[in-house]
DNA sequence: AAATTTGTTAACCATTTGGTTAAACTATAC
DNA sequence: GTATAGTTTAACCAAATGGTTAACAAATTT
């Protein structure tokens, strides 16, 4: 065997289960439409990835492993919390843009097994909050922001940025709007939403 | 047969398949386990609900149908804008403390099947936002309010009050908090969300 | 009370599904 | 070039799953 004809086979193993994972979910998901849209022999999904669950942790963990520098972003950067919110926001926004299925994925598959996430805090990179939580009760300290728990900014934060795409469905029908005027929206948000969480928290 | 006993069974098959599909989902539960919930045979799942797809419609319909008043609740009422969104982050948040895997499973549900979204649209009394744009935009031009897109609003405000729920197991995780200290933290926000979004676009 | 309709069950069925096996194929090592 | 180790496939398997059937039980009707 070649090093790069194994790489490319089970590289090709991962895409195709990331497509299919992603959208229909652990328990959607068939094997078989894996390996067909990998083009291959269902017997190879188990050859390079014993199971179905242990296949399914490879794309959860490569999926989380994509947000979670976005969220260490504003935890741990050496900006002010305003930029930090201001950069997440764009950054996040962005980023989203172009891989639409992965907060929903996460989201789901963390609701379907809750004990997931305890996994995940013992791996490099998990996201932490202390940072944040000092610089911004230093900031609040200073007169530069109004009094808020640093939790319930962060979760604000979170939720105006992660829920226009896991409520895509509902808002679209709500607002009664097409797919294109809904990019706009979206798109408008990656300014607007930083304006909405400063307005609010920012003393005059 | 007893129009009473008709009615118990049929709703002991509804409340089980309640239970099961909105903490499995559709791909995930199995119509033996509703039926052991329900105490009864498979096969009364089928004389009652022909098939899983029906069952499964008939309690997403129920689900939405309970979260549908919640949110007319801010679109149509006749109190002010300000006076909605107090009003509608207190029930809401209440009302959800009580049915917790109800938004995660409509979401989910919808982003599994995002043509299922428009059967609801032409549902009696799903909400409608007309009325809320006018309403704002003539609170916005007495000066009450910053300008800010009816739309845009409307996101921010399910934003905050959903997203805590659908992102518990992670928000728990992120913020390394026990269940006891979450259900604070949401507790808190029936008052501290309204306050955010009010702040954020009052004039002063 | 006999006939008929409605409710309920155990057993069964076809299909799907994750997973295995044994053989064939390919490439590298000797 | 032949042995050896890694790669790929077709065929197969057992368990699970949604759904059906036929017979039985309990009401309702007449």
């Amino acid at each position: 065997m070649t090093n790069t004809k194994d790489k490319t086979t089970e590289s090709q193993i991962l895409d195709a289960a990331k497509t299919v994972f992603q959208s229909k979910g652990m328990d959607g998901a068939r094997m078989q439409e894996i390996a067909d849209k990998a083009g291959i022999n269902k017997a190879l999904l188990h050859y390079y990835y014993r199971s179905k669950q242990l296949l399914f942790e490879a794309v959860f963990k490569h999926a989380f492993s994509l947000l979670a520098p976005q969220l260490n972003k504003v935890l741990n950067d050496d900006s002010s919390i305003e930029d930090k919110i201001r950069n997440f926001t764009f950054n996040y926004i962005a980023f989203v843009i172009n891989h639409p299925y992965l907060p929903n994925f996460v989201l789901q598959e963390l609701n379907r097994n809750p004990g997931f996430a305890e996994t995940l805090r013992h791996t490099e990179g998990f996201p932490n909050i202390e940072k944040f939580k000092k610089q911004l009760n230093t900031e609040i300290k200073k007169g530069i922001f109004k009094p808020i728990q640093a939790e319930q900014l962060f979760i604000n934060i979170l939720a105006l940025n992660v829920f226009p795409f896991i409520g895509k469905p509902l808002l679209k029908t709500l607002l009664n709007i097409d797919d294109t005027s809904y990019k706009q929206l979206i798109e408008n948000r990656k300014l607007e939403v930083s304006d909405f969480i400063i307005n609010s928290i920012k003393n005059t």
